[in-house]
This record gives structure tokens, sequence and C-alpha cells, in this order.
DNA sequence: CTGAAAGCGCTTACAG
DNA sequence: CTGAAAGCGCTTACAG
């Protein structure tokens, strides 16, 4: 031990991983569909959760971004997947065209994911209670004619989860979710113009928009302002996941935040109990409702 | 071949790695310092420009955040660099503390820095000229009061750059560029606040402030709010990096782009020369002015 | 040009 | 308990 101190050896990795068969390299997943993946506020989020508890045990980590098609994920993951070169893998997994777990499942490598794709370990945000609280919240304030800016449920299987929450929340109050009227964006700032132009134009005595995210929320708070409106005097908008931007909008934005630092912490964490050979169960972290200045009683 | 289709075979790359000596593994390194790297809006986009390289020609990449001290990186780094998996590094390296590529210089890895580091293969964004074209922009819209707000030079090498850009240009249009009020934030946008009223109290005549990136700009828009200002109609405010939250603030910042995307995938292609046996030159970055609503004549 | 052997630098099961 | 040998699955230099 003084000897390796002096003369300063240092274990080579590829030799370790070959003998022992462990490489020490935990894959993170996140899929590139319409390019959405470098744009989405999660995926740093996740990322330094994830990081913290790998760095912490001497684990790597190695950023994938397939592309995933109907057919599945690209070559490139597919080599990476089967080429034995990680210890496990923790994956976004909720686009419903495709899981990027199957072909490591199939290659038996320890994993989890990060969603709703049915998988044998797996985090998710409580997407439905979070749609639950947003909707509570708003009717809350007394609104009863209330728009929705969606996004396709064909877009991420988030979607039918939130909008379940607020149905719930919704009927709870007496209100008819069926009759709100419903525009689908495409998750981006400019679509959530649109759709708000779109409701807002349809029926013009809305009081409330509630959005899927943050950033269609703030490209509905300058369409309905640029319609006369003003947020939250004469219009509420609601938005989710707390993205940096929420809190230095103006107005700050009401929102739900999913918490992205713990999922990747907690997602990580569950992928060593796997690796120790534990079976944890499913963990569905809870989300919090973040009140702020865009949402207010309705005039 | 057919064989190989038929049976599936999937080359194992540990021992690929430990015979030929390439693990095609590049390490993609972001300084974990003053937890700011993973609120840095460049990190995704310089993420995303490595990535399109690196899949393209089959290289994984290994994400490194080393927590940065002035002894140097942490040690799960210095392991990882002298472990022999890293066929090349890239790394952001613009923190004065020191350099992360010191310890990858010294074990002879092929490596790119992005940044102010002296170090023999290097990218940058060509800071001075962004800190040009905004006080050119500035003065150009006929502000002579302006106040500066940046942060200490020993937080990162761009300062200093942008700085003298500025000067530059406020000295060609006959303005004392030491006489402008400056003000120290910490890149943070209640930073950024701070500053503007500081430098709002101090100053009151002052007719544009310009800030050293956009989430301070955000914040001195808003303290400029509520002092009674008006950006832009009695007061400019410049920002810097286009953040994504630029375009959709209100008003929308004015600001300069450093094209963090084109800075990933120039860092990467010349790793793939350097590892190609070339010697590749420096590359410095343009900027681009971005003039959006926060800018506006003087009243 | 083809095919068998050595070697990459570890880990680990095994003989002493 | 210690130490020498085999083996991980490739690549590559070399003999035929």
């Amino acid at each position: 031990m003084q000897a390796v101190e002096e003369l300063g050896y240092i274990p080579n990795l590829a030799a370790r991983a070959l003998s022992s068969g462990k490489t020490h390299i935990i894959s993170v997943v996140f899929p590139y569909v319409y390019d959405a993946i470098f744009a989405d506020p999660m995926v740093l989020n996740i990322l330094q959760g994830v990081e913290a508890e790998c760095s912490q045990r001497g684990y790597n980590i190695l950023l994938s971004t397939p592309r995933l098609t109907a057919t599945g994920a690209d070559e490139n993951y597919l080599l990476l997947v089967r080429s034995g070169y990680l210890d496990g893998v923790i994956a976004l997994d909720s686009y419903p065209v495709a899981s990027v777990l199957e072909p490591v499942h199939k290659k038996g490598i320890p994993c989890v994911g990060i969603g709703y794709h049915p998988t044998t370990y797996q985090v998710r945000s409580d997407d439905r209670s979070g749609g639950f609280q947003l909707m509570q919240h708003v009717v809350g304030l007394g609104h009863q004619r209330i728009g929705l800016i969606a996004v396709p449920t064909r877009d991420h299987l988030c979607v039918p989860e939130r909008l379940a929450g607020m149905r719930a929340a919704a009927e709870a109050a007496g209100l008819d979710f069926d009759a709100m009227p419903l525009a689908y964006g495409d998750w981006s700032t400019p679509g959530g113009a649109r759709c708000a132009a779109e409701l807002l134009a349809r029926q013009p005595d809305l009081t409330a928009l509630i959005c899927l995210n943050d950033r269609m929320a703030m490209g509905a708070i300058q369409q309905a302002r640029e319609m006369g409106r003003h947020v939250p005097r004469t219009l509420t908008v609601a938005g989710y996941d707390d993205i940096p931007m929420a809190s230095v909008f103006a107005p700050p934005l009401t929102t739900i935040s999913q918490q992205g630092p713990e999922l990747g912490s907690r997602a990580a964490r569950m992928l060593f109990d796997v690796l120790a050979g534990r079976q944890p169960e499913l963990v569905t972290m809870p989300t919090h409702l973040i009140a702020r200045q865009s949402s207010a009683p309705p005039p």
C-alpha cells in the first residue's frame, strides 16, 4: 500500500472491467424525440440528482440520447446496451412510441425507469396528484370557466395522468370536466400562445387557463395580454414543471414542482439497491403546488 | 459475417478496450463550482453539440462534474482521468481557481478546452466581441449614462474579456468606461436585482444597465420596475447568453448569443481531429447580438 | 493471404 | 493465509 502511494499506481479500469465484469458505468438515457430532450428542463434536474448519488459511490455516468421511433431506439444505443459496457441503466421512459428499456431488459442489465412504461423497477412523479393539485387550486380560487392547454396523449405518458388528476379535482368541485374547452399544443411557448388565442376566441368568458407545462403557460400569458387580458386580474394562468424561469417570469407562475433532482437521486438509489440484490418497490414522488402571482380569484 | 448476423454477435467493449487501448469514451467535463453547473444554460447547449458529433462517430459520452477547488479537481475525477478509461476529454475550462485539464495533460490524453485556461487545443466564444457588440448597441441607441452589472473576475475567465470588449466600444464612442458605475452580482436573478437597486439608488439618472448574463438582467428588470422604471421606455437593460427564457421574458431581452451547440460541436470535431493526429488551431466562435425589446433609445 | 498464438492488466478461484 | 496461475474477450503482430 505504501508502494501504491509512492509509485502512484492507478488501476486500469478497462482491465478491471474485463476481468470482473463490472464497469462502474451507469448509463443515463434520455430518449431524443422531436429535438425535445435538450430543451427539457427536467433533463438537467434529473442528471443533477443522479450525479450526486453516482459520484458518491464511484460510479461514472454515460449519457445516452438514443433517437426513438416506432421501431425502437437507434442502432448505436442497441450496440451499447448489448456491449457489456453498462452495469446499470436509468432511463426517462415515458414516450408512448416505445420503451428504451426493452433492449436493456432483454440483455438482463439492472435498470430503473423514470415514468410510466411498465418495467420492473420504477420511479415516477405523481402526475395525477400534480394535475389534481393544480385544478384544485384554480377551482378553489372560485374559477368555473376554465380552459385547458394540453398536448396529445401520444406525446408523453404523463399526459393522461395529469388530465385524470384535473378531472378528479374538477368533478370533486361539481364541475363538468368534459365541457371545459381544450386545445392541443406541443409543449412550446409559441404553441401555448396559439392555444390561448384559440381558446379565448372560442370562449371569451374563460377566467382561467391551465397548461400542461410552464412554457406553454408563458406563451398563453403573452397571448392573453395581447388580447387585452391582464394576468391574473382578468385571467388566471397556471403551468406545470416549475422551471427556473417560472419564478422570474412576469407574473411569476403558479405551477407544480416535480422535484427533478429528487426524482433523479431516487432513481439512482433504487438502481444501487437493485445492484445490491434488493427488489425495491415502485416509488411515486409527491408533487408540490407552487402558488405564485399568475393565479387569483376571478374578477 | 452472415454468422455474425445470425447469431447476433455483439463485441464486448471492455475486452476491445483492454486489447486495443481504445475505449471509445469521451469525457465531457463540467466543473462543479458553487452549484452553478446544473443551473448553467450553456451546459445542455454544449452537450447537445458534443452529442451530435460523438454519436455520429460511435463515441460515447461520459459526463464528469468534478468538484473544483484551489487544490484542483476531486479525487474521483483524478482516478478516472488516470484510469485509462478515456480516449479524450472535452472540458469547460474557464474557472480561474484551477484548470480541470491539467491532470488530463499530465496523463497525455487528447483534450480540448472550452474557454480561456491556456491549453494546447481550444475553442472559445469570442467574449470580447460579445461585450463589444453589447456596448456598441447600447451606445448606438444614444445612451451615455450606463451602469454595469458584472461578477468578480475570479468567478470566470470570460469576465475580463467581456468587460474589455465593453470598454473598447465605450471608448470608441468617446465615453469614459472607468466612470461607469459598476456593481458585482453572482450570476443569479436575485443578485441582479440587488445590483440594479444599488446602481439606480447611487445614480438615478442612469438610462441603461448592461449585465454580464441574462439571469442578472431579468432580476435587474424586475427591480427597476419596482423602483418605478419602465423597461425599455425609461431604462434599457441588456443581458448576455440568450438563454431560452430571454426570448419569452417580458420584455424580451436584448442579449448576446454564444451559440452553445456550435461551441460544443466545434470542440468535439476538434477533439476528433486531434485523435486523428492533426493539430487544429484555436477556434474563436463569433457572437451575435440579439436586439429585442428590453433596449431602446433613452427618453 | 490465412490462422493460431500472445498479450492487454486486471480479478479470482485454487494449489500450496 | 499467501502466492502463482488461469481466464475475462478481444486485437494484433507474427509464423506459416
